[in-house]
Formats: structure tokens, sequence, C-alpha cells
DNA sequence: TATGAAAGTTTTAAATA
DNA sequence: TATTTAAAACTTTCATA
């Protein structure tokens, strides 16, 4: 599954990463190459898949959304059924920023961004009311240490 | 710190998160404007840090990166200058792609993203060899449900 | 890989509602 | 005050060497 990239494309989508509206003349003087082989590797790398998308990222204390969580989730049921009516109610809400499924004794782990601990409440009660869920353990965060999309290359 | 949106610029911020290859007439035509308006928008809110970068998004898989973490952290440590040591080693390391401080029981919460279990735990062994750690929990995702940047706007 | 030219886009300015 | 029009500067895209 892993793309096979080399040293150039690597430089190059360090540089796509800390900021991709840089034209391609610039990235490419700081990758020590030019503009063809360095437009040629970005579409290679996009349909490749290495290069999923291009976005901006907002702030989201700017947004109101001021009030971030890690909701830790436990269940006791297993059912195909149960799980795809989980999911799709995980992947429809908009505040859900990240879902995993783990192994181990925690079942999921979510990422939720909301105003504050009100809209985190009327969050959890529409979850519950959608699923059955046996256990759930909130941790509100205090500080945003770190927060990247950036992916060591 | 919010800052006052009008229905436009929501419209145009929930563009730029879906695809910010977009070009302006095109954004422009989708909400429904021109774009010398679409432009001036655009850039109040980069002024305002409600837009605070543009950037390509990697796909982890591809780049060989297949193991995701979460690890909760307990400290018995709660020192001014335990702690700055603790957030520069987070900030510092590229694997960790969120870190957070917690209120209640569990004192940090970070995602790590790695190529495996092995990498791992070169990264936990270095952490603690760096600060002293009370107690820690690593959660492994097995299934990436969502992740997504797009923030409710 | 480099060059360069065509097509398209962003950015600024001036005119208009 | 905000929008439309228009034109200059710049960028991307692609053919050719």
């Amino acid at each position: 599954m892993a793309a096979a990239l080399d040293d150039l494309d690597r430089k190059i989508l360090s540089e796509l990463q800390q900021d991709a509206e840089q034209s391609l003349d610039e990235i490419a003087r700081k990758v020590g190459s030019s503009k063809t082989p360095v437009w040629n590797r970005i579409r290679r790398m996009k349909e490749q898949g290495v290069i999923s998308r291009q976005t901006v990222i907002l702030d989201a204390e700017a947004l109101g959304l001021e009030a971030c969580f890690f909701v830790l989730i436990r269940t006791s049921e297993h059912e195909a059924d149960w799980q795809r009516k989980f999911l799709q109610a995980l992947r429809e809400r908009p505040e859900v920023l990240e879902a995993h499924r783990l192994a181990g004794d925690i079942d999921y782990i979510l990422k939720v961004r909301v105003k504050n601990a009100r809209a985190y409440d009327e969050f959890y009660q529409a979850l519950i009311s959608e699923v059955k869920i046996y256990n759930v353990t909130a941790l509100l965060s205090m500080e945003e240490i770190k927060s990247t999309t950036v992916l060591p290359v």
C-alpha cells in the first residue's frame, strides 16, 4: 500500500503540507528543482492518493467552537446492525471530527468539537437516544497543546 | 473572540473546507455571489484568523504510517518546569498529531501516528526517558471511522 | 528535465449601483 | 457601502525540444 516516494517527493509534500498556497515556482526553488518535474510529481501523488485533498484549516475558537471533548465509549452490542447504525450516526454528525474503533477494553474513541458544555450534552443525549451504549466517559480538553494535519514524510 | 460571520461567509468557508483548489469563479457561482466580494471576504477572514492556513491532506496509510494510537497520560508532576519540558517534547515530535491537557483524572491525551507498533514503542520509550510520567495507557486504533478537518460553520 | 506559449486565475483598480 | 466590470500580473498546464 505504501507508495514509493523519493527524497524530492518528500520535500515537495513537506512544502505543500506547510503551505499549499505557494506557487509551483516557489516550491521548485525551495526543493532545488524546477516547475515541470515538481508539477508532474504532484500530479502523480494525487493520482496515487498520497495527496488526498487540499483544504483550509479554520480556527475553531474564532468560529465560536470553544469546547473540545474526547469521548471513550464502551458498548455491550457488537452486532452488525447496531454497528452500522452507530457508525452512520458518527459520520453524519459534523461535531464528530474523529472516530476510531479501538482494540481492547474501550471500544470507540471520538473527538468532538462544540460551542460549549451544553452543546456537548445535547450531542451526547442525541447519540445515546439513537444507539444503545453501555458506558461513556467524556474527557474535556482544557488546552490544545498541539493539533496538526502535518504528517512526518 | 468569535468572529462575526454572515451567511455568505459561512457558505464560502464551507466550500473552501470541502475543496480549497476551486477557483474564485467556481466558489462565487456556488455561493450565489461573484468574484470580488468572495475574494474580499476570504482576505478578511484570513486577516481575522478565521482561516488559519491552506494545506494538503495526505493519506497516512499511503505514506506507510499504518498505526494510530491514542495515549492517555497521568502524571504525578505538576511543576511548571516539568510541564514546560513535557510540552516542548510533544511539540517537537512529529508523530504527535494532537496533544491536549485535560480536566479531571487523566492529565493528557495524545494522538500519535507511526509506522507500526514497534515505532510506537520507540516513541514511548523516548518520551518516558525525557520526562517522568506516572501512568500511560495506549489505545490502538483498529479502524479510522472518521477523520476530518472540516468544522461545522 | 527544461523551455515556452496558451489558457486560466488572482489581484488590483476604476466605475457603478 | 458593496458589487460589477475590466484589465494587469501571475500561475498552471501542457506540448515540444
